[in-house]
This record gives C-alpha cells, structure tokens and sequence, in this order.
DNA sequence: CTGAAAGCGCTTACAG
DNA sequence: CTGAAAGCGCTTACAG
C-alpha cells in the first residue's frame, strides 16, 4: 500500500491527468493546507509550524513538485536572471571572463540570458531583448561599444547596467588600462633595445572596440618618451584574425629597413607574425623580437612574451558589480580598473648586434 | 502640443506613475481598444483592422511599450528558450560548438540558459533547475555524461532533450567516433613506420567523459591490426591538462627504450607532450612524433599534427534536432555521428634510421 | 473584427 | 501560524 503510493509518485506523471505537472495547489490540495502556506514553505518564511512544513515537503516530494518559475517572475517581479550580452567568439578572451564571470553569480542563485552578437541584426535584437525588464534582474556588456542609438536604451532601461572591458562614462565599469597596456609592451622592447618597433593593430571592427586603438597610443607614447621617432611606415592596422596579421607582417619584414621588434595589439595578431618570420626564415627572437597581449592559453604553449590582462578576475569585479547593484547598494567603486602586468616569455631579446 | 507628447512618451517613465512600466492594459487604454485587441496585435492575429492594429502599434511605441515575457511565458506555457548544460571551461571545445548552436537557434528566436557545471554541486542544481519546463523548451546537454539518478530525472522531464558529444542510449544525440578517432590517429603513426608508439589519455574526471578511453581502444585496435604488440608501460592516463600531461610524458621518455611517437588524447596533452621532448632536448619530430585530438585553435599556431572533430558542425547538428523537437516533429536521424579527420601537420614523420 | 472574462501558477497583504 | 482572495501581465476561447 504504502509502495503503491511510492509508485505512483514516481515515474512520469499522475494519474489520472497525464502529463499535467503538479501545481501548488495540487500540493495544497493533497496537503490539506491552503496555496498560501505551501509557497511559504517554498519560499523558507519562518510563519509555518514544523509539522506543516514537513507534511508540505513530503507531498512535494512525493508529487515530485516543481515551482513554475514564471509564475514566480510574474508575481515576484524579479528573474534571478542576468543577461549577457558579448561577441563571444569575435574575442577570445570573452569565455575567459565568462569563466570569472559565472561561478559567482550561479553560486548567488542567478540564470544567464546569454545573447551573441556577431552581426548588427543580431546586436539590435539582443539590445531590444535583454532591456525588457521582466527577462533579467541586471545585463553584463562586454567589450562591445555602445552607439549612440543603444546608449539611449541603456539610459530609460529600469534595471541595472554594467560594462565590462568597457570604460563607459557615466556606467559602473570594469575595465584595464590599454593605453598603459601599449606602454608597458614597448617599454620593453625599448628596454631590451629596440629602436626600430612597428606595431600591428586591429581594425576597429563591426562592433568598435576601442582597445587596439588605446594600446597603439600608449605605444606611440613611450616611443616618444624614449625620444624614438615612430615611423609611420612601422605602425598598421589589419582586419583581425591571424592570417590578416601575417600578411601585414610580411610586408613589414619586406621593408628594406625592416623592424627588430612588433607589438600585436593581440596574441592573436602575434602568432600571424610569427608565421610570417618563419616563412621569411627569419629567427625569433634573434631576428625578430614578436610581443602580443592578452596572454591568452595558446601564448603560454609557444612561449610568446605578451602583457597579460586579468580577464578572470575582471569577470569576478563585474560579478560582484551586479550583485551590489541588483542588492540595491551602493557601488563604493563604480569603476574599476584593473593592472596590466608584462609576461616576458621567449620571443623577445635584444636585437642583433 | 504633439511636441509634448513625444517628449513625455521618450525618456524614463510614464508620467504619474513613476518607474512603472506600461502593460497590456495601459495600452488598450490609451488606444481605446480591450486588452485582448492589442494581444492580438502583439501575437499578429489577423483577426486584428488595419486601422487598429496601426493605431495600437503607435500607442505601443509613444509608451515604448513592451510585454512582459514572464507574463507571455506563464500564459502561453512556452519560454523561447533553451537550456544548455555544460561543463564550459573543462573542455575548450565546448565553446567552438556553441559557436555552430547559437546563431541558428537565436536566429529562430531562442535565449539560452546557460548552466555550467563544474562543480557536482553545481550540476545536481543545474539538472534540477533546467529540468523545470516552465523553465525551458528544451534542454542541450554537452559532453557531460548522465548518472543512473540523473537519467531517471531526464526520463521524467517533459521537454525534449539532446545529447552533444554524447552517444546515449535512447535520446537523440549527435557524436563523434571516438573509437574511430583513435583508430585514425593510431593508423597515422603506423603508416610513417612507427611502432613504439604510446597513448597518453585523460583519466576520466568528475564529469565522467568517456571520450578518452574511447580513443585509447581505437588506438589499441589499430596497433592489433597492425600486428604490433601494445606494450602497457606506454599506455598511460594523466588528469586532465597540460603540466600533468607533461610529467607523464617525461616518465615515459626517460624510459630505457622510449616511444618513437605519442598519442595523446587531446591537444592540450600533446602539448605537454612537446614541452617534455623539449626539456629533455629531443627534437619534434626528428626525436619524437607527436599528434593531438581536437584540433583546437592553438594547434594550428604551433603546427600540431592532430585528428579534427568538426565542432562547429556538431552545434549546428544539434540546433537542427532541437528546433525539430520543438516543433513535434519526428526526428528522422535521431543519432547523427559526425566524421572525424586527419590533420597532419610538422609534429609527426617518420621515425629516424 | 472586437470586448469581457477566465485562466496560467505563483506571492502577499489581510484578517483571523 | 494559516486560509481566502486579489494581483502579477499576458492569452484565448466565448459570445457577439
């Protein structure tokens, strides 16, 4: 008898309405207590007696009862969700702050809306559908730079709003310093002697990140702090992608007076020149000193010097950001800015001579 | 006085009720139609005049009006979501499938929630929670290997569900070969003279993949056809990841007679592989022959010979199946196995003398 | 073609 | 501590 009613509770659905989910107040029903007190029992209020709450359980159990959670969106007002908004495959290091990112807020009890946005038909869906209120509690944009169109949206958007990767005026951010980032990365190769150093960038693409931009400054900054006139000639820009990068690079290492030293403006753009040395039969580092930035997994495995940004725990600062911000507090920091710190590996050394 | 109008309709709120936004019935209101007219419009009934539906859409966008999902949800008992349950971060190929899902299932007006599960914690909430169905339209579940107990949990769960990157007995899935795989890259080796050869896989983690093992018996397969005797000391397992690939690797090449080549079970451990020749001063591939699995992005950079899995194809597959699912159609090839390619590159030729 | 009303499954004052 | 009832913002037969 008893293992009759184990029975029934399990499997795929009750008698008697197939594939009917149980409600709350199937629960309430079997229980023999009103809707009211099974959802406090849901939601751990402290206004039901022991007994109560341990007969509602069991019965919860025994119907295998799962809250609809739109119901509760609709009735609560909040989502325990996040939207996140990223190019996530335009940029490799988007999963790694994903991977600081998540933890935290899954641990805090919160779902992620994940949007894409690869395209601009797929950017203007993903702006209109993460700012609708009753689908998220808070919305996460990575590295992608608002328009002014968008910038409006964010602006009459009730919840609240963070940019990562992203200095935003006006907006809680966490961000690095890329002009310091261009500094740092050609401060040593000066450092180690360069003084013929050309620069390869990326082409603000369709989703107009800044940073390539910001390190050729602090680039350019250092040259000139070291009294090294750039050569216009040495400083270029190319789509992005490693292949795009090698071609480029090539036709610097073609330059009758060619560089000892390229900064990429990504470790990505890095390894297209490294390729591009190979294919020339041109050492690295001896012939050429090759640093990147990012710091990404691959660097490590080919030994490429690169200026590492902290891409987990940026994930981390935005997390706590949201938190706050969904809490209703106060950011005491509304913008963070995180260190760079240079990663000399085996790619760079003094130049011949 | 139509100025006004605009400039009350922009900007944060409706006046009179500050921070509320509009609903269902302030439009209906404004428009002067019921509720269940500018349902309608919203749903594109064509039970719906020209006339009204032209002047509801306008009273929507003066009061930059937007609905509720979660009251659409609880209504309409479909969430326009999927759910994706993963373990992100254990396994760089993950990402690179996502890539092929997402585009074809946000194109068809899907969210994803995105559940990642590193942790046991984390992934008895995570199948808890996905499993909701007011939650999801449908679940995806990566790489991830179910247990007895969360089998029974997938059996009794009402929306549909997809295997990626795992052959499960009974549920729709889309796989590799992993059996084949290591076949593959065991008849590579052979093929350039090699028979020494050894295997260097992951032991299994918390997430139970099986693709490892699978790969070793391919790879054992081969060697017996092949008539070669496997010799056991070169059979090995290392916990997942580059350094302890590495130890391993050097232990079996300060073997008296050590390997002419290797294969390991994924990219990342080749790459510890290579590390270990290189400490030790042996060249790649005078020394050793060395060929990967995956194909991961950095094994183009540094040349790694390898067998490629098409991921992005593998996402696109499953989007395919899910979107069917959905729709209540019959899946006419409910298990897709997905080809598997040799990719030789500069890290394995013939052994020397 | 359109409106009034019931219903989706919860939560939360309100009144014991 | 508990139940009955209203409300969250939509959708959808039902009756014009």
């Amino acid at each position: 008898m008893s293992d009759d009613v184990r029975e029934s509770g399990r499997g795929c659905a009750r008698p008697g309405r197939p594939g009917r989910r149980p409600t709350i107040a199937d629960v309430a029903r079997q229980a023999g207590v009103g809707a009211g007190t099974v959802s406090r029992v849901l939601n751990e209020s402290p206004l039901v007696s022991a007994g109560t709450r341990r007969r509602v359980l069991d019965v919860m159990a025994e119907l295998d009862y799962r809250p609809s959670s739109a119901a509760r969106q609709l009735s609560r007002g909040v989502t325990h969700t996040i939207g996140v908004l990223m190019s996530f495959f335009g940029n490799p290091s988007a999963v790694e702050r994903l991977r600081g990112l998540m933890p935290q807020l899954s641990r805090a009890g919160y779902d992620f809306a994940l949007a894409d946005v690869e395209s601009m038909e797929e950017r203007d869906r993903a702006f209109a559908h993460l700012l609708d209120s009753s689908r998220v509690d808070a919305v996460l944009i990575v590295s992608l730079v608002p328009s002014q169109l968008e910038l409006d949206q964010l602006a009459s958007a009730t919840m609240p709003i963070v940019f990562l990767d992203r200095l935003q005026a006006g907006m809680p951010c966490v961000a690095t310093d890329d002009v310091q980032g261009g500094r740092i990365a050609a401060e040593h190769l000066i450092a180690l002697g360069h003084r013929r150093i050309a620069f390869i960038g990326d082409l603000p693409g369709r989703h107009f990140f800044t940073s390539s931009a910001d390190r050729r400054t602090g680039f350019l900054q250092a040259l000139s702090a070291a009294g090294i006139e750039p050569d216009p000639m040495l400083v270029v820009e190319a789509p992005n992608g490693r292949e795009r990068a090698q071609a480029v690079a090539d036709r610097l290492l073609s330059l009758p007076e060619r560089p000892t030293a390229v900064f990429a403006a990504s470790d990505v753009q890095a390894f297209g020149v490294m390729e591009a040395a190979r294919a020339r039969g041109l050492a690295v580092p001896d012939d050429l000193s090759v640093i990147g930035f990012d710091d990404i997994e691959a660097a490590g495995f080919v030994g490429l010097s690169t200026v590492r940004q902290p891409l987990r725990e940026s994930g981390e600062a935005a997390a706590n950001m949201l938190l706050e911000l969904i809490d209703g507090r106060r950011l005491e920091r509304p913008v963070v800015l995180l260190p760079l710190e240079l990663v000399p590996r085996s790619t760079t050394a003094p130049p011949r001579g």
